[in-house]
DNA sequence: ACATCCGCAATGTTGCCGCAATGCAGGGCA
DNA sequence: TGCCCTGCATTGCGGCAACATTGCGGATGT
């Protein structure tokens, strides 16, 4: 377990340091962003611990980076700017975890352990299929950039079945996620809901098809 | 997106599900941890939110369940018991976040957003045999991760063969397996099936033969 | 008040599956 | 070896249940 702490203030630094190394973990530290970038680079850490404020700029341009060209990359963000509206941002940056500093060294590790537990590859956030690009953070479907116009329905049912693509989605499984469970359907509401989703895909020219497995369910693919 | 609410107040467990439902999740809600671990065993949620303070025990203890259970879902809980040692407690758990009430909800959003770039973990139990594995749970069969377009009955008929693959299947055992005890069928349905199956078999390159041992029954094997 | 969403039901369409007809192959017997 | 009989192989057909599609009206939120 290689650790890489990005911080400036030498003092903290060298608490974390000795703290994490007493954990057996391997650490280095880099205090700007500059050699951080040369780091990860030459080396696969497990785990980033980036401090925000630095000499040569935000943090956070360097966990933009790390999502894209490490998407599994656990980072942890310690920071004094502390507010909902700074959080907000690291965490949607793509940070995994958000401390404000000064924070408790048991509550780090805790965030630590938690962070690792985390399988290592990281989910994506775009499903693809045919033409069709499905972001799932944001339930949104796009078709060579255009934004599909679906109704929250539609949406769920698409969804649904693109995570599951190429493979069959009971019709069970299909009803609850788009309702709940307290919520029941007692018709073939589903099935109209398929209907106006496949008149959609087809007229955005998406390349899917939705197909029916007869007494079992539904199943989206490429149209040939 | 399909979240599990569990909170007993109902003032704050509505405000979440609205909000949630705003942002086009599908929102399930119970008061209590006995309908929590009853909620989480009939449907598969992608998101737990969970208070821990609740009329029959602590959330904690749902966690540890869940944890080894659903190993991948994300839990995240909310408290007003906030110090460092229960959010130590809490995430050492399983807990994936920790978010202590009062809190925004733009934070609450953003800490959502952060678990789910998480990948889903999947378990699923496999029969190889040639170039086809048969996935038991959800009754596929697939060449070269394609699924085979086959119907209900040839399911059936591939599933108990492929159980038994190698070995020889009882004509009596075929039956029973494709039909129930009840049902029983009057003809040759069963070779038609088998004759169906092992046309797409073929035709989709899976590398297996059914052979027919005259008088006992079939037996599937991989062609040389 | 208006548009939109969505559940529902009526009607049209598809395709599974049981059935049976026909063809084929193996094996027992003289 | 030739004949026949039995059991498997294959294919088309029809009934029926499941799916597809669409219009309507109530509900909901803006």
């Amino acid at each position: 377990m290689q650790i890489l702490i990005v911080e400036d203030e030498i003092e903290i630094a060298e608490t974390l340091r000795n703290v994490l190394q007493r954990e057996l973990f391997v650490v280095d530290h880099v205090a700007r962003l500059a050699m951080a970038h040369e780091a990860v680079r030459s080396i696969s850490y497990d785990l980033i611990l980036l401090d925000r404020t630095l000499p040569d700029g935000d943090g956070l341009s360097l966990v933009r980076v790390l999502r894209t060209e490490h998407p599994g990359l656990p980072i942890i963000v310690l920071s004094a700017r502390g507010d909902v509206r700074d959080r907000v941002a690291g965490l949607d940056e793509g940070a995994d975890d958000y401390l404000i500093k000064p924070f408790a060294l048991e509550e780090m590790f805790a965030r630590i352990r938690a962070v690792r537990r985390r399988p290592a590859v990281l989910c994506v956030e775009e499903i693809r299929a045919g033409a069709l690009v499905f972001d799932v953070v944001h339930d949104e479907a796009l078709v060579a950039g255009v934004r599909l116009d679906l109704v929250r329905r539609e949406l769920r049912v698409l969804a649904t079945l693109m995570k599951r693509r190429g493979r069959t989605v009971l019709r069970e499984s299909l009803e609850q996620a788009v309702y709940g469970f307290d919520d029941e359907v007692q018709s073939n509401t589903l099935d109209s809901h398929v209907s106006r989703l496949r008149r959609k895909l087809s007229e955005a020219g998406a390349g899917l098809e939705i197909h029916a497995v007869r007494g079992v369910g539904y199943l989206l693919r490429a149209s040939t």
